[in-house]
DNA sequence: GTCTATAGCAGGATAGAC
DNA sequence: GTCTATCCTGCTATAGAC
């Protein structure tokens, strides 16, 4: 009866913990105290601390990443999408989604640390959102400029997308701080502009190929 | 006699063995074992484990984040710079620079463990490296635009660009694993042209400022 | 200065009472 | 299913022999 709230109590704290401190640094009697339950607790409904790790990836990093994208998702099945419409969308689906500022800190923490050290996490991820979401923009984009595009041109320029989103989430204290401002909605719907407008047109110069 | 040679072996374990796999993960066993050493030889050199870290970034990370970054100072004594020559030496600074593919790899690995959850160590990287770094992308812009630019705007994006230059040296990887491609010269030489023409002008579309 | 030995504690996992 | 008690390994740090 209480063993599923026990089981999303200990998810619960894990990802909280390893999204702040990593996988190492956090110990299971860590986890398991902030869930208000014992030890083997985890043992029980996870099998091993390893386990627990990728079930928190499995069921809620994966989880939210679905509902985050849903808006973008959306998107093919329109027509007529300019390739500003699309950036825009990528980035307000990452940066202005129903999740809270905490939530999405996690989310990029959480990632961030398996791109810099891949493991089995990663793979699941890569699976299961990361290449499909590539695609999508892929497809997206090629659509929206009505011509093929080379594709490791297209796979590289997708890819820096995804650094401008995951820096400007996974990296927010450090940003905050250079920048010197707070992650409230103001600052982060001057991010979704500004990520928009750095991925189209980068400096507003004029470009090499804006004649 | 052989002390300073036992540090420098220390250092340079520890270095590559917190890039890999983080401060948590790594026991101080590990490190002296690998620089063919004994346990209190970390205590006897550098006082604790932590202080060993901050001991690689003061005078490992430091030292080759100063070497790397010269030719991109050394526009501060030109004239007539464009826009792109500086967004093209930053990139080129930063990705074909002096270092093997593994120390760029292991150099990236580290900030972005320290971007991801901020301790002692990015307060000894902000202030010596990233801080002057950022006011010199933003003095050298600046001055080539010919025109003031609003702070916030050019800080957001600097941070773009060092989110870029991170991402394709510290993720490599996992980039290396999406793209099918291996970083040797010639992608690398690819990436360096990726990064000026996204920073510099996106997509290469027609923006909204390019009329 | 170098290295062994060990203190002292925290880690993950498990056996088994209830 | 729940939780306590405990095993055993591994950790950092240090005392002290040489």
């Amino acid at each position: 009866m209480t063993e599923d709230q026990t089981r999303d109590r200990i998810l619960d704290a894990a990802e909280k913990l390893f999204a702040e401190k990593g996988f190492d640094a956090v110990s299971v009697r860590e986890i398991t105290s902030a869930a208000k339950t014992h030890l083997s607790a985890v043992n029980y409904h996870f099998g091993s601390k390893k386990d627990l790790y990728l079930e928190v990836f499995r069921s809620r990093w994966l989880e939210r990443a679905r509902m985050v994208r849903r808006p973008f998702e959306a998107l093919e099945h329109q027509d007529g999408l300019s390739p500003g419409t699309i950036i825009r969308t990528l980035a307000k689906t990452s940066l202005e989604n129903p999740l809270t500022v905490e939530e999405r800190l996690r989310h990029g923490q959480l990632i961030i640390r398996e791109l810099a050290k891949p493991g089995e996490a990663l793979d699941l991820v890569f699976e299961a959102h990361i290449q499909p979401t590539l695609e999508l923009i892929n497809r997206l984009l090629s659509g929206a400029l009505g011509r093929e595009v080379d594709p490791e041109r297209m796979m590289l320029y997708s890819l820096s997308l995804g650094a401008l989103v995951l820096y400007f989430t996974g990296a927010q204290t450090a940003v905050s701080r250079l920048i010197g401002r707070e992650y409230d909605p103001e600052f982060i719907s001057r991010l979704v502009d500004h990520i928009t407008d750095f991925a189209l047109s980068g400096l507003g110069l004029e470009g090499a190929e804006c004649s």
